[in-house]
DNA sequence: ATGGCTACGATCCGTAGA
C-alpha cells in the first residue's frame, strides 16, 4: 500500500493539481489536510472518475480533512472521540484492516497564545484517543499536517526559530508523547537528505531557497514500521504553478 | 524594521496560515 500525506491549502484551488498528482504519483490511500471546503462542495465526482472513493468533514474557509482511498473505507471517525471542537481537524477510516488516522493539528499561531494552548489540548486529547485506538488497531497510520518540527534537523535555521511556535518544547514534547505510544516517524526510518522539509512560507522565495520545515508526517504502529519499505517527500510538487505551500508525504508499507 | 505570499469571504480590507 503506498499512503501519502498532503496539505493542499484550498482543495477548490488545488484539485487540478491533485488529480494529476494522483495519476503520477498513483498513490493507494491519500490523507487530506486544509480542504477549505463544506462536504456538500467536496469534489466526490471528479476524485471517483480518478479512482478514488473519500471521506471528508469539512468546513468553509477553514480546516477541513478527507482520506481518498482506491479501495472501500470503513469506520468512519469524525472528530477526536470526547474532545468538543467545532474545527474540522481529524477524520479516522479502516482501509484493508489498516487504520488511517487523518489529521490537521492547530497551527498554535504564537507561543503562549490562546490558540497555543488550544493546541496542546489538541494533541493531549490526539495522544488519549490514540492509546485506545491503537489497542484496538495494532496497524494504525496517523498521517498528516502536525504542524510541528520534531527537532532541529527538521528546521532550515533552527537559531532563527528557537522558541517559536512549531518548535516549542512543548510542542516537542506534544510530538514525542504520540511517539511514545508506540508509533514510528516513518520517514526517520530511512537514511534521508539532509534538510529535508514539506513546508516553506510562500514569501520571501523561500522555496527556492529550501528555507522550510518539516512538519507533515506520516506515524506507523510497529507492525506497520516493519513493513515501512521506503518514505519520501515529494518536493517537486512545491515548484509547479499555484502550488500549495506543502508538500506530499509517501510511505510504501509492503 | 515582524515586512515579504496565498486563500477566503467579505468588499475596495481583515483574518489566518506557519
Amino acid at each position: 500500500m503506498r499512503l501519502a500525506t498532503w496539505n493542499v491549502n484550498s482543495l477548490k484551488v488545488r484539485l487540478p493539481q491533485l488529480r494529476d498528482w494522483l495519476a503520477r504519483a498513483s498513490p493507494d490511500v491519500v490523507c487530506l489536510q486544509e480542504t477549505k471546503l463544506e462536504d456538500a462542495r467536496f469534489p466526490a465526482a471528479e476524485l471517483a472518475q480518478a479512482g478514488y472513493s473519500a471521506a471528508c468533514s469539512g468546513q468553509p474557509t477553514y480546516n477541513g480533512v478527507a482520506i481518498l482511498s482506491r479501495r472501500p473505507l470503513g469506520d468512519i471517525t469524525v472528530g477526536i472521540p470526547g474532545f468538543m471542537d467545532v474545527q474540522k481537524r481529524l477524520l479516522a477510516t479502516t482501509v484493508e484492516d489498516i487504520r488511517i488516522v487523518c489529521v490537521y493539528c492547530p497551527n498554535g499561531q504564537a507561543v503562549g497564545s490562546d490558540k497555543y494552548e488550544y493546541k496542546l489540548r489538541w494533541f493531549a486529547a490526539l495522544r488519549d484517543w490514540l492509546a485506545t485506538e491503537l489497542a484496538r488497531h495494532p496497524e494504525l497510520v496517523v498521517a498528516g499536517d502536525f504542524n510541528v518540527a520534531p527537532e532541529d534537523r527538521d528546521v532550515h535555521d533552527p537559531k532563527a526559530w528557537e522558541g517559536q511556535v512549531h518548535v516549542s518544547e512543548p510542542e516537542r514534547a506534544a510530538f514525542r508523547a504520540l511517539l511514545a505510544l508506540g508509533l514510528e516517524d516513518a520517514f526517520r526510518l530511512f537514511p534521508q537528505p539532509e534538510k529535508s522539509f514539506t513546508w516553506w512560507d510562500y514569501r520571501m522565495g523561500a522555496f527556492r531557497r529550501n528555507a522550510g520545515l518539516r512538519i507533515d508526517h506520516i506515524l506507523l504502529s510497529a507492525p506497520l514500521a516493519r513493513r515501512c519499505r521506503g518514505c519520501s517527500i515529494d518536493a517537486a510538487v512545491r515548484a509547479l504553478q499555484r502550488p500549495s505551500d506543502h508538500a506530499p508525504v509517501i510511505a510504501e508499507i509492503g
